[in-house]
DNA sequence: TATTTTAACTAATGCGATTAGTTTTTGTCA
DNA sequence: TGACAAAAACTAATCGCATTAGTTAAAATA
């Protein structure tokens, strides 16, 4: 009955590289547990339940998001630096497809702890986009049109839903060029 | 002890129903089997697993898509015929939360009946876009542009990550603009 | 009409999340 | 230092679910 020294994070953190490895479907109470060497429901006495767990992985993959798309823009700008968060949220996503699950399924979890997670990012979407003398209602859609293609195509991979898996990376660059040319194109002939 | 007259359709259809009501997640046997006033292990004279079940259902919605989309494009060409689609698919995956969300996980059974699905439809978004002067190979990119930017669209949407629920709407539109406008920029520019 | 097949049934297993109640460790305060 | 309170582990038990095995009755077929 010696004391393992767990706490919510070391949890969450375990929990993160088991989802990674075995898909967030698979894990359970058990599984995680045993890594720990531990019984199923002393992880009681640091979560709530199987889906607190997961709305904390949801919490913990923004974070990590956020700091690795905020390091991803720095000393870049305008459309480049669109560019920059488009692969670096890409990568994570694709390194990460367990978390990854849990930021996309535990959306609706949407609450102020959620928001205060992504809030920087927002921050500097909406600077770069400034930047580029998109008005402010646009950019709100335009971050929902990166956000609905990030995530849609990450998940995409994930799955396996792609057949040729060597182009891949050719179909993410040609998209990529796509949403900014289109950007571009609107903005030129003023219907943005 | 009386029959009921069961069969696979019929119970796929009815958990389509169901998904769409109560989620994907949250549709069990029991619950399927007391819609038709039957024992959970009754449904197995008809099914191999909920697995199998959901996979019909993924089957099933993407034969709905077809359907749909296909009838979208009837008298319609080049940008348009792809816009139509956009939304017809926009349409089939909100109104349809439940089976939609089978489409999506259950990528990863992509095999010669998930393929026979949508045959046809690649068929003819290889022709309208082929009208555009697009050549084949980046057909085959943009197709995942498209998917991942409509999927992802529309299960952030059906998850309610998107917070002001009346511009959504306007969102998609503008977002289709961008992803039209991109490809005909590329195209003018011939970098595709 | 007899027989085979099919579709329902009941009973049972096993797994996972969760709860309740118990014991032991650890930290705190007199 | 020693009692005590809090926290973290434990065991035992419940409940709901998918799934399997074996049984019975209805339908279809010969």
């Amino acid at each position: 009955m010696a004391r393992v020294g767990l706490d919510k994070n070391v949890i969450v953190e375990r929990a993160a590289g088991l989802a990674n490895e075995r898909g967030l479907d698979n894990i359970t109470l058990k599984i995680i547990a045993d890594e720990f060497g531990v019984q199923s429901p002393s992880l009681y006495n640091h979560i709530n339940s199987l889906d607190d767990l997961k709305k904390s992985l949801m919490l913990y993959g923004w974070k990590q998001v956020e700091t690795k798309l905020l390091l991803a823009v720095v000393g870049v700008s305008g459309y480049d630096a669109l560019r920059a968060m488009c692969y670096a949220f890409y990568e994570y996503a694709t390194d990460n497809p367990g978390v990854f699950n849990a930021m996309l399924w535990y959306n609706k979890f949407q609450d102020e702890e959620t928001h205060n997670a992504t809030k920087q990012l927002f921050g500097v979407l909406f600077k770069i986009m400034g930047t580029l003398n998109i008005p402010e209602e646009t950019i709100n859609h335009l971050i929902r049109t990166f956000r609905g293609f990030l995530e849609g195509y990450a998940l995409l991979v994930n799955n396996g839903a792609f057949g040729n898996p060597a182009s891949i990376k050719e179909s993410f660059d040609l998209s990529v060029e796509v949403l900014l040319a289109g950007i571009q194109n609107l903005e030129r002939e003023s219907k943005i």
